[in-house]
DNA sequence: CGTCGACCTCC
DNA sequence: GAGGTCGAC
């Protein structure tokens, strides 16, 4: 049985691609909250699917290595392996129920194998690697002080370009959810309904489900029983509305459309809102423009902003999310929707040591300055008190940012 | 066009 | 209430 391969065991397991921290931080790009599906397999180690194949990653300074598992297939029908190799198995797949069944009987399994080529490319392609995440920053930079602060400290956030399906049924996922939560249940969507990949260790590796999986009628029962709660309705419904009005291919064709219609086209979908619509076209549309509007970036543009400071507004109405979207992307540019995911990452509550520890280093002083300008009405409370002593009681997130950058000054003018 | 309640669970 | 959406005013 394979064993999750561990860098310390010597490089003969790996291949690299050239890739600085600058460009790409795994643990940040992988645990944000775009994909759901990347899991800590070891300290520094990410293991996780893409294009059909279960991959762990790791990286040094300025070295991007991974390790593909070779996945046991049906041994029959070669252009199957190709096929499943080359696009994305997410993909329509009449294969996939009889592979499912007959994975445990098969003695003498074959495996899949994919060119070192074409293996670097999917990953280059996964991670968009031919975007330069040091220019934008750069970009950001002279634009917005603000964002400039904290890209300095989040540096190597990038877009990851995730498989339309994979992505849409997802984030259908995350209304009214927190991501530990939904990583279970995109965990449980894939055990329940995707193909097995390949087991490692002790755990077998599932496949995205299929459109057609995903759209049989059994499905909203199935996934109630599994703790979707009003959820397992709207996932059922709009694969299968997918399939009926538009056909498999549709989702990656939204691909080559213009944004407004490419979101305008996802808003049909039952369980797709202005909020999910925007995330899909960001994560696997190529609509880096696609800025999400969640309760969330309407604080940040809000507190950090001042944006609509004086409305009354309570909700957030399609036209708050058209304009705030609009805002960030007069602001930030074409990539407005990777600038965001920088801040997004940065106010994750997980992330925040991050910034604390650069707090350390700094003596406690500069408090009172820039107090008051700071509003403490978000909503979330966020500093927590595993915070300790080096974050001031009270003191809101925006503050320990200012707060840790100029530490991060500090620190490079020694 | 903006507000409100309901929708499923889990912590 | 949580990284929302839907349907009804």
């Amino acid at each position: 049985m394979a064993k999750h391969a561990v860098f310390s065991s010597g490089t003969r397991l790996w291949k690299s691609v050239d890739c600085v921290k600058s460009q790409l931080r795994l643990e940040l790009t992988l645990a944000c909250g775009q994909s759901f599906r990347w899991r800590e397999t070891s300290e520094g180690h990410w293991t996780g699917v893409i294009g059909g194949r279960v991959w762990t990653l790791t990286q040094t300074d300025d070295t991007l290595w991974y390790h593909v598992y070779k996945n046991k297939v049906e041994q029959t029908k070669g252009c199957d392996r190709k096929r499943r190799a080359g696009t994305s198995s997410l993909e329509e797949n009449k294969s996939e129920k009889k592979f499912k069944g007959r994975v445990k009987e098969e003695e003498d399994e074959q495996v899949a194998v994919t060119p070192v080529k074409e293996e670097e490319q999917m990953l280059r392609d996964y991670f968009q690697l031919n975007v330069n995440l040091e220019e934008l920053h750069t970009h950001w930079g002279k634009a917005d002080p603000h964002l400039k602060q904290i890209a300095d400290i989040f540096t190597g956030v990038r877009m990851l370009r995730q498989d339309p399906t994979e992505c849409l049924f997802s984030f259908i996922c995350t209304s009214n959810n927190h991501i530990s939560r939904i990583q279970g249940m995109v965990e449980r969507l894939c055990q329940a309904l995707g193909s097995p990949l390949c087991q490692v260790d002790q755990t077998t590796y599932y496949d995205f489900p299929s459109l057609t999986a995903l759209a049989d009628s059994s499905v909203e029962a199935r996934l109630r029983d599994l703790g979707f709660g009003y959820r397992a309705r709207f996932l059922q419904q709009s694969a299968k509305q997918i399939l009926e009005t538009h056909g498999p291919q549709w989702l990656k064709g939204l691909r080559s459309v213009p944004y407004p219609q490419a979101r305008h086209a996802l808003r049909t979908l039952p369980g797709v809102g202005t909020k999910v619509a925007d995330c899909v076209c960001l994560m696997s549309l190529d609509k880096a423009e696609a800025v999400p509007v969640d309760t969330h970036v309407w604080q940040i543009a809000k507190r950090d902003y001042k944006f609509a400071s004086g409305s009354t507004q309570k909700t957030i109405t399609d036209k708050l999310h058209r304009d705030i979207g609009e805002f960030f992307r007069n602001l930030w540019g074409p990539y407005a929707g990777w600038a965001q995911s920088v801040l997004f990452c940065a106010d994750l509550k997980k992330f925040q040591k991050m910034k604390e520890t650069l707090c350390l280093v700094q003596p406690k002083k500069e408090e009172e300055d820039e107090e008051e300008e700071v509003r403490t009405t978000c909503k979330k409370t966020k500093m927590k008190t595993e915070g300790k002593e080096t974050v001031k009681h009270g003191k809101t997130k925006s503050a320990c940012c200012k707060k840790a950058t100029k530490c991060v000054k500090n620190e490079r003018v020694l």
